[in-house]
DNA sequence: ATTCTTGCAAAGCATTTGCACCCTG
DNA sequence: CAGGGTGCAAATGCTTTGCAAGAAT
């Protein structure tokens, strides 16, 4: 997961973003922090190398990357807004304990309900994405 | 969908909640509404009948209503709470057209999945309920 | 009576915006 | 050098809270 900075403005620039300190140094820490951070969670992180980056940058620049595709948001019944590095298809986990979300993936599954909404499709609809939503706890 | 309101008291008393207008208003909102309201949607609905109950009274009530099981949230990346008068087992479709969010139930799907889950334990979890988040457009 | 609920207004957060200045391409 | 990006602070929007007054059991 951690990714080196020569990747990560590779991956700017193949969206066709300038490149600036500041852009580098969020999607950093959006990789480094890993599990689906808060906004502030980032501003944190951020402000730990660069103190003086403003958090309307961090705000608008979270928009810019997640309407670029480079990241993307989780959704969630909180207050605050959670971000995912990860672009590509997945599940999550909900710890109704923790409150933490984590990633869950299995072909199979994804193999059997791709099949399931072949047989049965939803009229006047196209399926975009199927998600799905697992809240767990831990075993007593 | 739509309730009399005796069956709303009912519903209140069940739970041992006080019974008053404000919250019997507020609960018939939410069902007249039907389709996952905002705030701010039962805030209006409400107001048309009783102008002067205090949005604190209702955000508060929709706590209670919530912790008490009576009606639920809906996950959503939206900045804004979006409230669900269903509180059982059920999927739900994010219309990415409109932003409307509609229920979607098919017993078989949900057949496959807990088979599915049944034989894929997840390791140190219990799973609390598996629910669907199926992002649909219209049809071109 | 007692305890819970309400209305109102102020406070709290998370996020957005305006604008002058600065930097990347 | 031109256009977009940035810092800062103020503004916004949604939700929560405090408290005196009112209502339900």
């Amino acid at each position: 997961m951690t990714m080196q900075t020569e990747q990560i403005v590779e991956k700017l620039k193949s969206e066709g973003l300038k490149i600036t300190p500041q852009r580098v140094s969020i999607l950093e820490a959006i990789y480094s922090l890993g599990n689906h951070p808060t906004a502030q969670q980032i501003i944190d992180k951020v402000h730990k190398d660069y103190p003086n980056v403003g958090m309307g940058t961090i705000y608008n620049t979270l928009d810019i990357f997640i309407e670029k595709g480079v990241i993307s948001k989780v959704p969630t019944m909180d207050d605050s807004t959670r971000y995912d590095w990860r672009t590509d298809h997945h599940h999550h986990l909900y710890n109704t304990n923790t409150g933490e979300i984590e990633d869950y993936e299995n072909r199979e599954l994804d193999r059997i309900i791709n099949d399931f909404f072949k047989n049965n499709s939803i009229p006047s609809y196209t399926i975009e994405s199927v998600k799905l939503r697992i809240d767990v706890k831990f075993h007593k």
